[in-house]
DNA sequence: TTGAAAGCGCTAACAA
DNA sequence: TTGTTAGCGCTTTCAA
């Protein structure tokens, strides 16, 4: 007997190993290999005999033995922080419809802004040789946690994979890494000021965590566009915390409660803005005619509120469409396209109906 | 030289195996893996030692050598219709949540309604050896279908693996499958009523692509309810067609240029519900002061409509969840809990305020 | 408590 | 166009 049962003997029948297909049709391993992957001639009847012996043995070929023996696993892993997230979901379905494009398959593994766990997924996602790992979302950037990621990079590297950071700063030149970003302070920059254009000074800042980078991003983008116009950004106007619906709300709700003076919300994601309208709305605090809104992202949901939310759009889908491209190169037969490291995907404001000059303008 | 080179020795210097640190450790590599895996004493000192030299290599597991030697995979695949879509989202957070709770890396898949493309990803996920194979989502349960999926069924099991439908009709009790569910037509059901005891009689069916499983039991439960009370359906009321938000504008925003006769609407998931809303809103109709408006499966934006959503709730995450127990039990040491292969997850109607009595009755 | 060694199922170099 | 065969890196039996 073998040294071990393997899982299919538990189950009942044996099953069909590329041997097996190769004794029915009366060829050799190698050819049965060869004709499987199509990349090698095979006789047009060798071929049909293969197919028969395959379909007649229900043969499945065994992609951890394919991948052990050969280099790549047809495989990518992407690194989100919450499923149901909006700004991940869409990037993870940018990943994944590239990667199927390819006939890879996609790992997706969730973080929850936990950067220990982001690590510890890192390399699970090594143990499986994925050919590329994206991690997707802003990170809190301080050294230990650069370094950390750095090494992370280098032994993800070391297996031949190669570490994907999208929406997140670059680790620097000496660091194995691609990463597609997107202009957060530009963007925060462009926003606020169409804000000002439209008469407001007052502005209130709300969510994003603090230190997270894509939060100091747009935050700085925020104070940037203000000082550009001599507006000094004042801390009593800056209110960070999250990047959720529920943070939004509830911000909104205790600022309502108060005496702050303001005659525009701009909420660090659309999620947030989503929240703080809900808490304007049931105070009776109407958008835009009493205070304006704007958020952050572009999520489709920012179009189905009430108003319809102006708001920064940012190309999630094609962002994890590009990770994957920039990693793996199209998939076509001419292998790699481009050969750079770094690719910026656009955003620009989209302006609906939550912006309109403050009522002491009008 | 070896037959051929693999991909760490294109990317600078060979990886480590377990090879290495067996000879780092001076030890065999049956310590190292003993260690490793920690499923057999070993001295401490030893222990030591090794660790030692996995942390001075840099070494990681290879997972697919791991996997080719041993039973199972620490994988489950999933297959969705999209990532965005918050039913699918929500049940994929379930199953990756879970699976993670348990050390197990998650593939998700993704088919878009496609049923070809659904058995083709079961396929490669039987090349994958995942524990698992769970597939979300309703079905087009033809005779045809059915054969072919109880095929992938008994393929699955043939290599040890083992196919879970969730929120999808059994295959019959000889095809290996688990299956977690719902009662469709009870929700339905129980939701027309709940229409009906407001005083409505004439309620619009709107949404769900015809044929599909999930379609058909909510449109049977409302049938039946209204059949209870006496009530005919009419074919003029009931408006298949998707499960969409924008199937639910373009379906109402038609059939408000109509003379269509209702008091309520019925639509067949709360996506449709909020594109009726906003065609129904946009065309100033009052809801629920001129028209009554419920949905189904209780997704978090549902809450957030205004009106808040009548709807059913539908434990979308807890479905996810549970297949992965269902198929490879808590994971913990005394294996799997409950031998069934059926479980079925309540759902219930939520009254918000999306529903009155129709303005006749008033 | 440890080591030797036989596979797991596949690919690819080499030879024919 | 095809076959032979040496691995890929790990686990597990068996023996010590």
């Amino acid at each position: 007997m073998s040294p071990r049962g393997n899982r299919a003997e538990t189950a009942g029948a044996r099953m069909a190993t590329i041997a097996d297909v190769a004794t029915r049709a009366g060829v050799s391993t190698a050819t049965v290999s060869r004709v499987l992957n199509g990349n090698y001639p095979v006789a047009r009847a060798t071929r049909e005999r293969v197919e028969d012996a395959v379909v007649a043995l229900g043969y499945s070929a065994n992609a951890h033995a394919r991948a052990l023996a050969s280099a790549d696993t047809r495989t990518v892993g992407i690194i989100i922080n919450d499923m149901v997230d909006p700004f991940f979901s869409y990037a993870a379905r940018g990943v994944e419809m590239e990667a199927a494009r390819q006939g890879r398959l996609c790992i997706v593994a969730t973080a929850h802004g936990d950067a220990e766990r982001e690590l510890h997924l890192i390399d699970q996602l090594r143990e499986q040789r994925a050919d590329a790992v994206i991690v997707v979302g802003g990170a809190y950037d301080d050294a230990t946690a650069r370094a950390k990621m750095a090494e992370r990079a280098r032994a993800l590297a070391r297996v031949g994979s190669v570490l994907v950071l999208c929406g997140r700063p670059p680790l620097g030149s000496d660091v194995p890494t691609k990463t597609v970003g997107y202009d957060n302070e530009g963007g925060a920059f462009a926003l606020t000021e169409h804000l000002i254009a439209q008469g407001h000074r007052r502005i209130l800042y709300l969510g994003g965590p603090p230190g997270l980078s894509t939060s100091v991003s747009r935050l700085a983008g925020y104070r940037r566009a203000l000082r550009a116009r001599g507006i000094d950004p004042v801390d009593e106007l800056i209110h960070e915390g999250a990047f959720g619906r529920r943070f939004g709300h509830r911000a909104m709700s205790e600022i309502l409660t108060g005496d702050l003076d303001y005659t525009a919300v701009f909420a660090a994601n659309d999620l947030v803005a989503a929240g703080a309208l809900q808490a304007l709305t049931d105070a009776g605090v109407r958008v835009p005619d009493d205070v304006s809104l704007v958020g952050y992202d572009d999520i489709p949901q920012s179009y189905e509120l009430s108003p319809r939310l102006t708001t920064v759009h940012v190309p999630l889908e094609e962002m994890g469409q590009e990770a994957v491209r920039l990693a793996l190169g199209d998939g076509d037969v001419f292998g790699r396209s481009g050969s750079d490291d770094e690719r910026i995907v656009g955003t620009y404001v989209v302006m609906r109906d939550s912006v309109a000059p403050p009522a002491a303008a009008r």
